[in-house]
DNA sequence: CATTGTGAACGGGTTCACAGCA
DNA sequence: TGCTGTGAACCCGTTCACAATG
């Protein structure tokens, strides 16, 4: 294994792989093979041999995977081998509802600081999270050096929030508002915008 | 213009295409070219150009392509020049922001059922919508005629209550449970799961 | 002998570059 | 002149097919 630029469309695989394993593992299953990843995620068994083979020689010939190994790997290659903090921002629907969220768990990651502007809700509590004045948000996220926040504004404040976050050091943003967001090349942003993923299927539809 | 098959990869940009136009058309925008939006989506202008031309000739040479008739025919062509009725599953956190959520206004979509299993929920009121008993899941929808469902229940449901949407004619499925749902061919599925987009970004940080 | 790891072949999506046209 | 539409070239990801091997 050289360790050469992985294309990035790889790299979003492994998020799936993992997820899948993981739920292996829950299963009790010890062993899987390429093909049986393949069909539980429509995915060819040769895509995930040639994937994985980019990072190692995970698997044993006539055998197959070992899925608590594999998680092992996957989770360090991933760097969620151990919990990120993650700051959310915004605590109206959306974000009290990832506040809330527990699938983050076993995932790499937890909520512990979360923002709003409105002073109705700063001081109140979404679950075992204290809503904190947005007013602290650059030195609170720099002191605790949160490299990960989720940001669930409206699309108005969605770019003058991300400001506010990469001028804290955040390196990471997954954003709810739809719109497309400026930001410096060495952070790096996910969007989630369920419009999108619905006008991708209305396509095929009558 | 052809009919011939669509690569699925060029229908997944064309909301991205949509939402940018709208953005446009609010900020009072009558013209732009590939060039603008292919800056603003961080897409290459070729690629754009190339797109939109498997539809039709919707630009012209020199001047651009119009704003509001780019947005129309767009719109036509994703079939969200009209709303489409949407069922919404389960009225915990998820369901409750997806139900109260803003933005599918102008996307095509409007929530016009919300179900859920807990007799604490079912009658009490989310924004406009009462709760509907999820027993009677399959009958209203099909009374509907309702093709479009978001599911935002546990995963240890997820696969049931698809299963559920199928037999009441349901044909594209959003959902927000994080596992691989089984489902027909002609139903079309699309998922968000936030902590694969954050394992994905994840992997370039240190 | 089932299954991995992988070089080679393949296929298709992206970019290039320019003719065409307002 | 400026920008679209598009054939051709290019590039890169996927599939193929089989040697390797526990």
């Amino acid at each position: 294994m050289v360790d050469k630029k992985i294309p990035d469309i790889i790299i979003g695989r492994l998020p799936k792989y993992l997820r899948s394993l993981q739920r292996m593992d829950r299963e009790g299953r010890l062993v899987t093979s390429s093909k049986e990843m393949g069909e539980r995620l429509g995915i060819s068994a040769a895509q995930i041999r040639k994937d994985l083979s980019q990072f190692g020689e995970f698997g044993k010939q006539g055998k197959g995977y070992s899925v608590p190994f594999l998680i092992k790997q996957l989770s360090e290659i991933l760097h969620v081998n151990h919990d990120w903090e993650v700051a959310v921002v915004g605590a109206g629907d959306i974000g009290s509802a990832v506040a809330h969220y527990k699938g983050f768990a076993n995932r790499g990651f937890k909520i512990v600081l979360l923002f709003d502007n409105d002073p109705q809700r700063i001081g109140t509590r979404i679950g075992e999270l204290t809503i904190q004045d947005y007013s602290l948000l650059i030195e609170t996220i720099q002191e605790k050096g949160i490299k990960i926040a989720i940001v669930a504004v409206p699309v108005t404040s969605a770019q003058e929030v991300t400001d506010n976050l990469v001028k804290a050091g955040v390196k990471a943003i997954l954003s709810y508002a739809p719109v497309i967001i400026n930001h410096p090349q060495d952070v790096y942003v996910q969007y989630i915008d369920p419009s999108i993923h619905l006008q991708r299927m209305t396509y095929y539809l009558d």
